[in-house]
DNA sequence: ACCTATTTATAAGG
DNA sequence: TCCTTATAAATAGGT
C-alpha cells in the first residue's frame, strides 16, 4: 500500500516478512480498538504469528466474547460438542452475561434505536413511557431551573445589599475625610465577585458552555423554561 | 478517515453508527485476511455488533484457534495458584454485577424514574434523547400502521371482488335454473371469511387487543394515528 | 525506528 | 446497501 503495490500473497523474505507481520498487527490492532469504541461492538482479535507467538486484544474480556462466541456458534449448531468449558465454566456468568445484553437491547428500544422487531402493541407502550418518561424529565428540569433562578436571584439580592452598604460606607468614608475619588459609582457597582455568578453554577457544574455573562445567562435559562 | 477526520468516541447518530460499523467491519475483515495470507499467521477475529449479531474471520478455523487461545493462556497461568483465578472469576462477576446495575440506573433514568441526582445538563441530554426516540418510535408506528390499513384494504378489494363474482353467479345459477332462494343478497355479501380480517393481522402475531371487529379496528388505527 | 511516496480506507453525501 | 469523492490513514520500501 505504498511505495509499490503488492499482491496478497505470502510474503518469501523472512525479514520483510516479520516486519510486515510487526506493522500491519498494530495496525489492524489499532483498527479493533477504533471500531469498538466508534460503533460501541465487543470485539475479541487473536492472532498466533507463523513463530507461533501469541497476541490478542479485545474491549472487554477475552474470555468472555469467547464464551459468548461459543454460546453463539453452539446455538447456531447444535450438533456441535461444547469445546471449550468455558461457557460451563460460570453459569452465573452467563446469566449476567445474558442480563447485560437484556438490558443493552431494553436501553436501545428505550432509546428508539432498535424498532425493528417491535409489535405496534409495544410500540404503543413505548410511547407511553416516553411520553411519561419526558414529561417527568420536564417537570424535574423546570423545577430545578426555577430553584437555580431563586437561588441567583436571592445571592443577587445580598450582592446588592452589600455593595448599597459599601457604596455607603465610601460615601461616608471620602465625606467624613476628605474627598478621594479612587472609586466612583460605576466601579463600586461592580465591586461584588465575578465567580458567583458564573455560568458554573447554573450547569452545574458542568463546563462552561462558552464565555457567556449573566444576562447571556438568563436568555439561556428563558428559552429552557418554555 | 476521510472528508473530515473524526474522534474515536462512540458515535452518536445510530445510521452513522451502522454504516460506520458495516464499513468498518468489512475493512479490518480485508485486513485480517491479507495479514494472514502475507504473514501466514492465524487469526481470528470476532465481532458483536451493538445490536448483538456476530461476525467472524478466521483463516484456519475458529475454532481451533480458539481451543489454541486458550491452551496458551491457560499455560500463561498455570503456575498462579488456584485461589487467585478464584478471585479474578469474583472480580469478573462484580464486574458484570455493577454493569448490571449501572444499566438498570441507566434504564430507570430514561423512563425518569430516578431523576433525583441528576443534573441540569444531564437533564437536558435526557431530555434531548427521549425526544429523538420518541419521534423515531412515532415515526416507526405511523408506517407499522400505515402498512397495516393498506394490507388489509388490498385484502378487503381482494374479497369485494371475489363476492362480486360469487354472486354474480349466485345469480347465474338461480336464473339459469330455476329460482332458487337459499341464498339471499344479503347473505352472498358476508361469504367472505372472518378470520382473514382478524385483529391479529393487526398487531402484527400480538394478542389480540381485544374482541373488536372492523370497524372498531378502524377506529383504534384512527385514534393512533394523528 | 524513522521517512515519505503511494496505496488504502473511509466520512460525508447522494 | 451501493456509489462517488475528498481526505485521513496505513504502509512498502528504503535508511
Amino acid at each position: 500500500m505504498a511505495r509499490e503495490k503488492i499482491k496478497i500473497k505470502k510474503i518469501d523474505n523472512i525479514t520483510a516478512r516479520q516486519v510486515t507481520f510487526s506493522k500491519r498487527r498494530r495496525g489492524i490492532f489499532k483498527k479493533a480498538e477504533e471500531l469498538s469504541v466508534l460503533c460501541d461492538a465487543d470485539i475479541a482479535l487473536i492472532i498466533f504469528s507463523a513463530t507461533g507467538k501469541l497476541f490478542d486484544f479485545s474491549n472487554s474480556r477475552v474470555k468472555d466474547i469467547l464464551a459468548r462466541y461459543t454460546t453463539y456458534a453452539n446455538y447456531e449448531k447444535k450438533e456441535e460438542e461444547p469445546f471449550l468449558e468455558l461457557q460451563l465454566e460460570n453459569s452465573n456468568l452467563a446469566k449476567l452475561n445474558s442480563e447485560v445484553a437484556d438490558k443493552n437491547q431494553e436501553l436501545r428500544k428505550l432509546r428508539g434505536e432498535d424498532l425493528q422487531g417491535v409489535d405496534l402493541e409495544e410500540l404503543l407502550q413505548l410511547e407511553r413511557i416516553l411520553e411519561d418518561s419526558l414529561s417527568r424529565v420536564l417537570e424535574t428540569k423546570g423545577k430545578r431551573i426555577k430553584h437555580e433562578i431563586e437561588t441567583l436571584q436571592k445571592q443577587g439580592d445580598v450582592l446588592m445589599e452589600e455593595n448599597q452598604k459599601l457604596k455607603q460606607k465610601m460615601n461616608e468614608l471620602s465625606q467624613g475625610r476628605k474627598p478621594v475619588l479612587l472609586l466612583d459609582q460605576s466601579d463600586t457597582s461592580t465591586i461584588h465577585e465575578e465567580g458567583q455568578y458564573s455560568s458554573e453554577s447554573i450547569t452545574n457544574g458542568g463546563p462552561p458552555l462558552t464565555e457567556d455573562d449573566s444576562s447571556d445567562t438568563s436568555l439561556k435559562l428563558g428559552l429552557c423554561l418554555f
